[in-house]
RNA sequence: GCCCAGAUAGCUCAGUCGGUAGAGCAGAGGAUUGAAAAUCCUCGUGUCGGCGGUUCGAUUCCGUCUCUGGGCA
């Protein structure tokens, strides 16, 4: 089986490069399930890219697989933070690596499941060196902000980082605050860090480079269908007890709304329906809502999305007829992975 | 049955002292380098409930009808 690994057509120069999949796509697709079935195929081993699933206690609510299979089936990069730490698509892009590596080494290949873009992009193209979050500056930030409105605080960024500053909208709050942020802590403006890093390369480089990437996509073939599946399937989480698991997280104290963990789709709704701002049926509708811009989203991301093979999914057909026909599709895209195992033989 | 208040964008509503109308939400498209399930940008023609009247001109004023709330019987 290692050898087999070996065996990969030489795309360029040097010694061949291991095999990664990516399975990509917007919430409510199905993508776990199709990763579980590959195993029966491929000796793959998942890797969780999932902005919400890494926070422990937040399970229903998150679409996380159910513990049986997490028990059955090792899924790297799930319950690996508290819901009061932060987690970053940096912190993503490091773990993601080390699990790729050591999968590698094991002689399997490394998949790639889920459906936050942005882990995925840092993955594939790197970040530069920038330094990590600082509370105490963004907090700093924040308070300016508040005073004085956001258009002022990008008119600072402006003086010391134009041409970040020049691509941003004097609304754009996070991301103002960030760029600002990373000038406070280095001295240096983001586009320049940028610009060092496609010269220079940065201690997380393009993944490409160390490894061949399979990419494919699973996406909905109807918005409208889509929509219908993640209002049944916010229903269905209503029914197994999201409101419970939240109220857990709630009674904790030491959790806000503010946390990347809380401010998660469902996660938020359901927050300001125990805090009293909102009434049971508007959390319902709002989780819904926020849902699908998230499903949006992430299919806007898909779409000029490079090197990318797509499978096109009905969800107005047969779920398990769906099922197969995805999982076929996708054995299709793999068949030229030497190492494939055919069920049948 | 009578009285009052409504009827305007898919939804909630604003508005036009008479010159055919605009917000929020939803939806669509886009951006995306340590919060990303985050954050931000762009996109608004609809018999202004029906019919009639006044008027150069009515969604706006008047009458009437229908429907929806609320009140009185």
């Amino acid at each position: 089986m290692t050898n087999a690994l070996n065996d990969l057509p030489d795309t360029s120069i040097g010694k061949p490069l291991p095999c990664a999949i990516f399975l990509m796509g917007p919430t409510a697709t199905g993508k776990t399930d199709v990763a579980v079935a590959l195993r029966d195929y491929l000796p793959v081993e998942l890797v969780s890219v999932d902005s919400a699933l890494v926070y422990r206690g937040m399970n229903i609510g998150s679409a996380k697989p159910e513990p049986e299979l997490l028990a059955k089936i090792p899924h790297r990069l799930i319950d690996i933070r508290d819901p009061s730490e932060p987690y970053s698509a940096a912190d993503f892009a490091k773990d993601a690596r080390k699990a790729m590596k050591e999968i590698t080494e094991q002689g399997r290949i490394p998949l790639l499941v889920g459906g936050t873009m942005l882990y995925f992009k840092a993955l594939l193209d790197g970040l530069a060196d920038n330094p990590p979050a600082d509370p105490v500056i963004r907090g700093e930030i924040e308070a300016e902000a508040v005073k004085k409105g956001w258009p002022f605080v990008h008119k600072q960024l402006a003086q010391v980082d134009p041409e970040s500053a020049g691509q941003l909208h004097p609304n754009h709050s996070q991301r103002i605050q960030r760029a600002l942020e990373i000038f406070r802590i280095t001295g240096k403006p983001l586009s320049q860090l940028k610009r060092e890093q496609q010269e220079k390369g940065s201690v997380l480089g393009p993944i490409g480079d160390d490894y061949q990437l399979i990419q494919i996509a699973l996406l909905p073939s109807n918005r409208l269908s889509l929509h219908q599946r993640i209002e049944q399937r916010f229903e269905a989480m209503l029914a197994r007890g999201f409101e419970e698991e939240v109220r857990q997280l709630y009674q904790r104290g030491d959790l806000n709304q503010d946390l990347p963990s809380i401010r998660a789709v469902g996660y938020r709704q359901m927050w300001q329906y125990l805090s009293g701002s909102i009434n049971a049926d508007e959390m319902q509708q709002l989780g819904v809502i926020a849902t699908r811009q998230l499903a949006k989203r992430q299919l806007t991301w898909l779409r000029k999305w490079p090197d990318l093979h797509q499978i096109q999914v009905d969800y107005q057909a047969d779920r398990e007829i769906v099922f197969e026909e995805t999982l076929s599709n996708c054995l299709k895209i793999l068949k030229n992975i030497p190492i494939y195992m055919d069920k049948s033989r």
